[in-house]
DNA sequence: CGGCCAGTTGAGTGTGGTCAATCGTTGTGG
DNA sequence: CCACAACGATTGACCACACTCAACTGGCCG
């Protein structure tokens, strides 16, 4: 399986590592990991902190960002349910990770994660493929930040949803949105005033509609997809 | 050693994954993998060619990157000695490969990487290890598109090339650019003539030299880190 | 010498940022 | 129950940084 499987949008990997970790755990004779309760703001780690555990979102959404010493912040991931926070190859984390709703966490001892990597390596082989997975993300999003309008960055962090959406079964026109302006701007490169633009603009020319801020219901599916890579259709 | 070996900048994760692959490979009577030279602006491979070979870079440098429609271009990473491309979940390549200069690649059968990966666990975890680096990397490269002023982006470029020649051994000072100024506009979001333009500037104010456009002398080495992260310095 | 290509420099423009006012929702206290 | 504070979102006016278009330079090779 390693190297073969499909690329991170289509895929659960998270629960094929907590699936091997249960599998493993209860091998040993123990329960799986413990959960933790975060409300939306709060902090799930900061970067340089011990890293004593991997999370796996339950319920809720987290955002993991790095800052500069001025302030300026870059969100590089936005962690839905059955994404992994926290792992690495130092001691310590190296990003910031805050709940952007209330959020439930599984949380897995990196001690234990790692003991059993070492016995089982088709949990090895998960940890690979969820990593190349969100190295793949990572990289689209490079793409997406070096070379795409404010209209494009919008309209393709609305169809990454819609693709996440659309992995966990979920309706794929009805786009829930759990975190604020200033958090999807930190995404994207932007100002808040820019993606509250753009989504306005969507709104006007029938593309969307915007019941409220945190819900947008795509009504032209595909012009949202076209002007995710080319915003001049407008 | 899973997840406790320090993040990319510090080692030559490659050569790990190809001692483990030579001593496998020699365990089992075999060679090491073929080698293939590059010219400059030659493909190593492209999006969606059946990935067949994974590659180590022996000689020369090599950019990976993603191309719109429209044709703007995002490099992704640059390649140096020791690093490997090629790596992946899906039957195809994910992106292109270009040779920025003339390269020398060792090339491993991707069937013969999975094999070895599944009898010898160290190299799953070197494996693990190089795309947990390669995120960081990513990662960070994220925060420069999406935060940093067209300045401070250069700066950081720079930075990177003098932490990567730092960690195998090399002048410090002295930093090797081999590739052009449109490999560095499409690496940083920016155009050549913004590249051009910061890159005299750094030279009118004393912070760098350019002997010719491949080689920089830093002469101010704590000037070009401060301007990474804040260039109203200037 | 001339053609070609990469790089540099200049002038003018436009997209997205900044600053500021307003709106809408939520929640708290009188 | 209403008033008001607090916060997030939206909209507008103006501005600046990086882009576009263009001219020019320098190095390299035929």
């Amino acid at each position: 399986m390693l190297m073969q499987t499909q690329t991170g949008r289509n895929e659960p990997l998270g629960t094929i590592l907590v699936n091997g970790m249960g599998n493993g755990l209860s091998a040993t004779g123990k329960r799986e990991g413990t959960t933790r309760s975060v409300r939306a703001k709060e902090h799930v780690f900061y970067e340089d902190d011990p890293r004593t555990h991997i999370f796996e979102i339950a319920e809720g959404s987290v955002c993991v960002y790095k800052l500069m010493p001025d302030g300026r912040r870059q969100i590089v991931a936005f962690c839905y349910p059955g994404d992994l926070i926290g792992m690495g190859t130092r001691e310590e984390y190296f990003y910031n990770a805050e709940a952007t709703s209330d959020a439930k966490l599984n949380c897995y001892p990196v001690a234990t994660i790692e003991r059993l990597a070492e016995q089982r390596p088709e949990l090895s082989h998960a940890l690979l493929a969820f990593a190349m997975a969100e190295l793949s993300l990572a990289r689209e999003q490079m793409l997406t930040l070096g070379r795409k309008s404010a209209l494009e960055r919008v309209c393709s962090f609305l169809l990454e949803r819609v693709r996440k959406q659309h992995t966990r079964g979920e309706d794929v026109l009805r786009i829930d949105l759990p975190m604020t302006r200033t958090d999807i701007a930190d995404y994207l490169g932007l100002t808040i005033e820019t993606v509250s633009r753009n989504f306005s603009k969507l709104k006007m020319t029938g593309i969307i509609d915007l019941p409220h801020s945190g819900e947008v219901i795509v009504r032209d599916m595909d012009a949202l997809e076209s002007m995710a890579e080319s915003s001049d259709a407008i």
